[in-house]
DNA sequence: GAGCACTGC
C-alpha cells in the first residue's frame, strides 16, 4: 500500500501541525498541473541497458513522482528573484568566502585603486544590505552599544556593515570583525580592500583594511577594518583585554557557535555592559550577525548583562548615598545610560519595566518559530542599549522533498535520488550530496560510478567527485572546475560542503540526514565521533545549497515525520567538547569565577568542575584556583592544555628534549600525517616506504622520525612525501606549527634561541633522550594511560576502561606493560591513538606525583 | 582493522 514517493513538504522547514495555508502533502497526491509534470513512467522509457543499471532505475521509477511545480517559494521572496540587477555570481557581497570567486591579484596603482572602487559602488548599492546603510548607522548611536543583525546569504553583511561604519563619530580606531574561518577572513578582506580603493594589509602603510589569522598577519598603520579569526581575537585579548585598539568588534556566523565564539560573546557582554574603566572613555560598539532564529536568545543574552549592571550601578549608589529603593528600577536608567540625545531620553522613560519589552516580543517571535523559513517579519526587539536588524537575503526558492518511509540504508537511497534527479532533470544542475564521512562519501562513489557505466549514450554523462576534508587540495580543487559538456557533476560530500565550501553549480541537494560528530564525554574523558541524525537549522542549512544560484529542490533521505522529530538546533559545541581549554582562556583574562561567566549556553557544572580538576592537575591552576605561572604559559600557546604541559616538561633540565616534542606535538595537532590508503596494493607500497620511518616505541617516536626526515630533505619535499605516502599538506603545516611554537617557546624563555639549530640535526635520538621524550609526554597525558591485563587486553590506570589500539598505530597488535596515548576516541568502540610503550614503573611515579 | 568539520601571539 504504501508507495515509495517523495512528497513535497511545501514552502515552510518546519511543519505545524496545522497548516496555514494548503499545501501539498504526503497523504493526498498532488493536482496534476498543466505545465512542468511530468509522467510517473517516464524514467522508463530510457531503460539502462546493463541489468543492474535497469533494475536499479525500475525500481525507482517505480517511486519517483513529481510533484506539481507550484509558484510557491520556500524561502525569502520579498525582494524578487535574485540577479535581477545584474549581479554576477559571486559578486560583490554574496558570502563568497572561499576566495574563488574573486581572485583577483593587487592592482598597484592608485588609478587602478580607484577605478576598481567605481566599478565596484554600483553593485554595492544593489546589495540587499545597502538600503539598510542607514539604518545600521543610526542603530548604534548614542547609549545603543550592542547591535544584533540577521542577514541571510547574500545579503552583503560581512562585506558592507564596517563600511557603514567606519565614518561615525565614535569611530576613531578598527573595526574588527570575526571569522570562524581562515580562508573567509583572508577573502572578505581582500574584496573590502578592492571596494575601499585601498591595497591589501601590509602591502601598503595606507592599506585600511587588513586581516590577521594564524601564521598569516597583514596590517598595517592605517588599518580600520580587521578581518580575523575568533582565536586570533581571544589571543589579542590577552594582550589588550579592553580591546582599546578597537571601535567596534562585529561578530560574524555567530549561529555556528564555534567555542570560540561562544567565549568571545562572554567576553564581549562583560565589556559592554561593565564599567569600561580600562577603555579611558573610548565607545566599544558591538555587532552581532547571526540567523534569525538565534535573535531571541542573543537579545535575551546581552539584555540580561545590560540589566545587570544596572542593578549593581544603582546597588553601588544605594550604598553610597544610604538612600532609598534598592530595587526601584526606573531611577536607575538615568544614572548609567548617559544618552546623548533626546530620542534615547525618550527611549528610556518609555522602557518601565525591565522585562516588558522582551516579554511582548518573545511572544511575537514564538510565532515565528513556526516558520522559520518565511520572509523575515521584523520582530521588535529593541532595548535601550540594542538595537536590532533584519536584512533580506538573496536566496532562490527549494522545493523539498521527502521519502515517503524511512531508510535504513541512506547510500543506496542516495544513489537511487541521484538517478532520478539525472534522468528526470535537464541540465545544468549539479547534484550535492550530504553524507557522513570518507567511507559512505568512497562507497557512494563507486556505486555512482558503477552503475553510470550502464546508462544510455543519449544520456548525459556523470561525475563523481568526492569532497571531505582528509581529501588532498587538488582534488578538492575538482568541484569548483566547471562540469565537461553533457556531463552532471555530482559531489558526495561529508558536512564540509555545509559552511566551509560552497560548490557552484548545485541545484540538487540530497541530504542523508545524518551527520557524524564528535562529543566529549566527561565520565569517560573520551571523545566520542558518533553518526546522529542533524538537526532542523543544519537539515535547513543543507537545502539553502541548492538555491545559491538558480531555484532548486532538496530531497531529504528521511520522511516528513522524521524531520519534524529533529532537533531544532545542533548542540553548541561548548556544550559537548572538553572544557579545559576554554577555562583556561578565561582564566588568563582575569574571569576569576568561571560559574558566573555568561555563557549564551552554560555548560554543565559537572563539566566545568572536571575542566578545572584537570587544570589543576596538569598544575595550571594554584590550590586556590587562580592562575598559576604554568597556566600562564599554557594559556600563551596555541595548544590544547595537555599539549602544552608536556612542551612545559620538555623544557625543564632535567629532560631537556623541547625541540623533539615541539615536532611531535606539531604532528598531534594537525590532522594525521599519514595518508589513508584504499587499495591493499597502496597500502603494502605505504607500509614498505614507511618502514625506515617506523619505530618500535610506538607513535610519537615515529612521528619524530618523520618530522626529522622530511625536514632533513632540502631538495624535494613533495616527493619525499608522495614517495612515503605522506601527506605534504599536513607535513607543510607541521613545519608552520614548529616554527611557530620555537618563537613561541623562545618567548616564553622556555628555549634558548642558541638551542635552535642552524642545520637540520641527522642524529637518531638516544635511548636517554627517548625516554626523556615519553616521560615528558607522560606529564601532559598522565589520565591517557593504560596497562596490559592478563587476558591480552589493556585498560586504563583511572577509570580501569577497556581501550584497544587503534589499528592506524604502529603498537597495533604489539603487547607491552603500559601504554601512553594522545587521543582517545570512541566509535565502534574505545579506541586510543597516538600510542607509546612505556614502562609500568614511569606511569605509577607520574601518577603518584599528581597526587 | 579504521579516519565529521573548524581553529590559535
Amino acid at each position: 500500500m504504501p508507495e515509495r514517493v517523495y512528497t513535497r513538504f511545501d514552502d515552510d522547514d518546519v511543519p505545524s501541525s496545522k497548516p496555514s495555508k494548503p499545501s501539498v502533502t504526503s497523504d493526498k497526491p498532488p493536482a496534476p498541473s498543466q505545465g512542468k509534470k511530468r509522467k510517473r513512467g517516464e524514467l522508463q522509457s530510457n531503460p539502462a541497458p546493463e541489468k543492474k543499471a535497469s533494475k536499479l532505475l525500475a525500481d525507482h521509477a517505480s517511486c519517483a513522482k513529481t510533484q506539481q511545480n507550484s509558484g510557491n517559494i520556500n524561502g525569502v521572496s520579498r525582494s524578487g528573484p535574485p540577479q535581477q540587477n545584474g549581479i554576477p555570481r559571486n559578486g560583490p557581497g554574496r558570502d563568497d568566502k572561499n576566495g574563488h570567486g574573486h581572485g583577483h591579484g593587487q592592482h598597484g596603482q592608485h588609478g587602478h585603486l580607484s577605478k576598481k572602487r567605481e566599478i565596484l559602488l554600483p553593485l554595492r548599492k544593489a546589495l540587499p544590505i545597502w538600503p539598510h546603510a542607514e539604518e545600521i548607522k543610526a542603530g548604534l548611536r548614542g547609549s545603543k552599544d550592542v547591535m544584533l543583525l540577521t542577514g541571510e546569504t547574500g545579503s552583503g553583511k560581512s562585506t558592507q556593515v564596517p563600511q557603514f561604519l567606519l565614518d561615525e563619530p565614535w569611530c576613531k580606531g578598527c573595526i574588527a570583525i570575526t571569522q570562524p574561518r581562515r580562508v573567509a577572513a583572508i577573502s572578505l578582506a581582500r574584496r573590502v580592500a578592492e571596494e575601499m580603493g585601498s591595497l591589501l594589509g601590509s602591502l601598503s602603510p595606507a592599506s585600511k583594511v587588513g586581516y590577521s589569522v594564524r601564521f598569516d598577519n597583514s596590517t598595517s598603520p592605517n588599518t580600520r577594518i580587521k578581518f580575523l579569526t575568533e582565536g586570533m581575537l581571544l589571543q589579542e585579548m590577552l594582550r589588550d583585554p579592553w580591546l582599546n585598539q578597537y571601535s567596534a568588534v562585529i561578530v560574524d556566523e555567530v549561529h555556528e557557535r564555534s567555542v570560540n565564539v561562544d567565549l568571545l560573546l562572554g567576553f564581549l557582554r562583560n565589556l559592554v555592559t561593565g564599567d569600561k574603566k580600562g577603555r579611558n572613555g573610548k565607545p566599544l560598539k558591538v555587532v552581532i550577525m547571526s540567523a534569525t532564529a538565534d535573535i531571541e536568545s542573543l537579545f535575551k543574552f546581552f539584555d540580561e548583562g545590560f540589566q545587570k549592571s544596572l542593578n549593581t550601578c544603582q546597588k553601588a549608589k544605594g550604598d553610597h548615598t544610604q538612600t532609598n529603593g534598592a530595587n526601584d528600577s526606573d531611577s536607575s536608567w538615568s544614572g548609567i545610560a548617559s544618552s546623548e540625545d533626546e530620542n534615547s531620553k525618550k527611549a528610556l522613560t518609555k522602557k518601565s519595566k525591565p522585562n516588558g519589552v522582551g516579554k511582548s516580543n518573545g511572544e511575537r517571535s514564538l510565532k515565528r518559530k513556526e516558520n522559520p523559513s518565511i520572509s523575515p517579519e521584523p520582530i521588535d526587539l529593541t532595548s535601550d542599549f540594542m538595537y536590532t536588524c533584519y536584512i533580506e537575503g538573496r536566496q532562490y526558492p527549494v522545493k523539498i522533498m521527502y521519502l515517503p518511509e524511512p531508510t535504513q540504508d541512506f547510500v543506496e537511497a542516495a544513489l537511487k535520488s541521484i538517478f532520478q534527479i539525472h534522468y528526470k532533470e535537464p541540465l545544468p544542475g549539479d547534484i550535492l550530496v550530504f553524507l557522513t564521512g570518507q567511507d559512505t562519501v568512497e562507497a557512494l562513489e563507486r556505486l555512482v560510478n558503477e552503475y553510470a557505466l550502464g546508462m544510455d549514450t543519449n544520456v548525459p554523462k556523470l561525475l563523481a567527485l568526492p569532497l571531505f576534508a582528509a581529501l588532498p587540495q587538488s582534488a578538492q580543487q575538482r568541484i569548483f572546475h566547471p562540469s565537461p559538456p553533457k556531463t552532471r557533476k555530482i559531489i558526495l560530500s561529508t558536512n564540509i560542503a555545509e559552511t566551509s565550501v560552497t560548490v557552484p553549480g548545485v541545484r540538487y541537494v540530497i541530504d542523508s540526514g545524518k551527520v557524524k560528530i564528535k562529543q566529549f564525554r566527561n565520565r569517560l574523558g573520551l571523545d566520542s565521533l558518533l553518526v546522529k541524525p542533524v538537526s532542523q537549522s543544519a537539515a535547513i542549512q543543507r537545502k539553502g545549497r541548492a538555491g545559491r544560484e538558480a531555484p532548486g529542490v532538496c530531497y531529504r533521505l528521511y520522511t516528513e515525520k522524521d524531520f519534524v522529530g529533529l532537533e531544532k538546533r545542533t548542540v553548541p559545541e561548548i556544550l559537548r567538547c572538553d572544557l579545559s581549554g576554554s577555562l583556561l582562556t578565561m582564566k588568563a583574562r582575569g574571569v576569576d569565577d568561571i560559574f558566573s561567566f555568561p555563557f549564551l549556553d552554560r555548560p554543565p557544572r559537572e563539566a566545568l568542575e572536571k575542566a578545572l580538576l584537570q587544570l589543576l592537575q596538569l598544575g595550571a591552576l594554584t590550590e586556590t584556583g587562580g592562575i598559576s605561572e604554568v597556566g600562564l604559559q599554557l594559556a600563551k600557546l596555541p595548544l590544547t592544555p595537555t599539549l602544552g604541559r608536556v612542551i612545559v616538561e620538555a623544557a625543564k633540565p632535567e629532560r631537556d628534549c623541547l625541540l623533539e616534542i615541539i615536532d611531535i606535538i606539531a604532528c598531534l595537532s594537525v590532522e594525521n600525517i599519514f595518508l589513508n590508503l584504499i587499495t591493499e596494493e597502496k597500502k603494502e607500497a605505504a607500509e614498505e616506504a614507511r618502514r625506515e620511518l617506523y619505530r618500535r616505541e610506538g607513535d610519537h617516536m615515529t612521528l619524530l622520525t618523520t618530522v626529522q626526515a622530511y625536514a632533513k630533505e632540502n631538495s624535494d619535499r613533495k616527493s619525499w612525501a608522495e614517495r612515503h605516502f605522506i601527506s605534504h599538506r599536513a607535513m607543510q603545516n607541521v613545519m608552520d606549527i614548529r616554527k611557530q611554537l620555537r618563537q613561541q617557546c623562545t618567548h616564553l624563555k622556555l628555549l634558548h634561541p642558541s638551542k635552535i639549530p642552524l642545520k637540520e640535526s641527522p642524529a637518531a635520538p638516544s635511548e636517554a633522550q627517548t625516554n626523556a621524550i615519553l616521560h615528558s609526554l607522560l606529564r601532559g597525558f598522565a589520565a591517557n594511560t593504560a596497562r596490559l591485563m592478563p587476558d591480552g587486553s589493556y585498560r586504563t590506570m583511572l577509570g580501569n576502561q577497556t581501550v584497544a589500539i587503534h589499528p592506524a598505530s604502529v603498537m597495533f597488535g604489539r603487547k607491552v606493560e603500559a601504554i601512553v596515548f594522545s587521543e582517545f576516541v570512541f566509535t565502534n568502540k574505545s579506541y586510543a591513538r597516538g600510542v607509546s610503550g612505556v614502562q609500568l614503573g614511569w606511569v605509577g611515579d607520574v601518577l603518584g606525583s599528581m597526587g
